[in-house]
DNA sequence: TAGATTGTTAATCGATTAACAATC
DNA sequence: TAGATTGTTAATCGATTAACAATC
């Protein structure tokens, strides 16, 4: 059973699908239009869902608040899990105060940083913690998630102890590739790379104008 | 001439390996050594490097500091661009004070705001200007890259205040899907859809542990 | 020469798109 | 019934992997 491989890009389209759901205030809805507010194509639209179900009607097409509920359903919405931040520089920070980390259940349970200035502070009603409790604190709060906002240089260090500590998951900011047992789960989110390819993507296409002007 | 399209994933890749060529200590390298460091396949290394030219020796390898030159140049990381960042809220906060981007040459010549109490605010030398002022500056300072933290609600007018103002690539980490000119690149970085994937997957192979345990 | 490693081609894999029968 | 739209299959597209001749 459940054998069909589901894509991650499947997964990524139907978070949007299920954000752009929130935002429309209609009953019924279309794969076209679900596809236009989205960004994509109907056909992709309608494959996507039919990998959980046949939630339409054809014809009509789709109840909204019906396809809500089975997309919140399907990401897990309604569940909980215990996130713990490590590295509270800029980013780490920024990412400890955002809203909408809470908004999708995923609540920041522990914060660990190194720097005796931060040891202590408190954001949303939770300490920081000095690194070398990482392990003990991250396991008694039976913490599944693991986001990392380091330095490149402690980063392959801290992953190890998240996953003595039990965690199931890592979000890695750190641009560097990190070895983690394959159990676990990780996935990286490198900011710079994403200006870095709109650079490439600018300077091809300046190439292109100017054999074009010629 | 230079009909061969190369694939975005492609360009991420050399920008993770000329990270990592920065990162090694040696004269010459192997397309495994350099695979093996950043987690993917040695083929996978060498298809996507002959893209650009034949930078290695049979044999041999590859010479470290000439082919960290060669991914420099592809990456047009000598290059510097100007870049606006709008929206100064946590994340917004963190990216004006991010380091790596003025590693790689982005710098951010403009900040606007809405919020009177941000208006005026200094950040790396820079003012945070009131929005209504953004196409004027936008333009006197010819930038080529918008960055929109803002909020969902303002995403889409920001933008397009951004492209009226002459930027030639948007960087979105409003979650959601916006409208631009098809000359103008965009790219978007969803915080959350990162984690709902690590969620999805967790929760799969929870499911698979269950089925497995009986 | 023997061993190592590239550059490249062909095979494989996976994801997207097009098209249309089913059906509301 | 006629028009609209789904669910699904087959065709297409694109990216990764495997394999190996070229060659250092």
């Amino acid at each position: 059973m459940k054998t069909l491989k589901i894509p991650k890009e499947t997964i990524i389209r139907i978070s949007k699908y299920s954000r752009y759901l929130t935002e429309v205030d209609l009953t019924k809805i279309s794969s076209t239009d679900i596809a236009s507010g989205v960004s994509v194509s109907s056909a992709q639209v309608r494959k996507d869902l039919a990998y959980f179900g046949n939630f339409g009607s054809r014809g009509i097409g789709y109840d909204v608040k019906d396809l809500r509920r089975h997309l919140i359903k399907i990401l897990g919405l309604g569940d909980i899990w215990n996130v713990s931040l490590v590295g509270l520089g800029n980013l780490g920070l920024a990412l400890s105060k955002y809203q909408g980390f809470l908004e999708r259940g995923f609540i920041i349970t522990s914060m660990f940083d190194i720097d005796p200035s931060k040891i202590g502070m408190v954001v949303n009603e939770i300490e920081v913690f000095p690194t070398p409790q990482m392990e003990e604190v991250i396991r008694k709060k039976n913490t599944q998630i693991g986001v990392i906002c380091v330095p490149v240089s402690v980063a392959q260090e801290i992953a190890d102890v998240m996953v003595r500590a039990g965690v199931k998951a890592i979000l890695n900011f750190a641009p560097v590739s990190l070895k983690v047992l394959s159990e676990v789960l990780l996935r990286n989110v490198d900011l710079v790379v994403n200006l870095e390819l709109l650079a490439f993507n600018l300077r091809e296409s300046e190439l292109i104008d100017s054999f074009m002007c010629r």
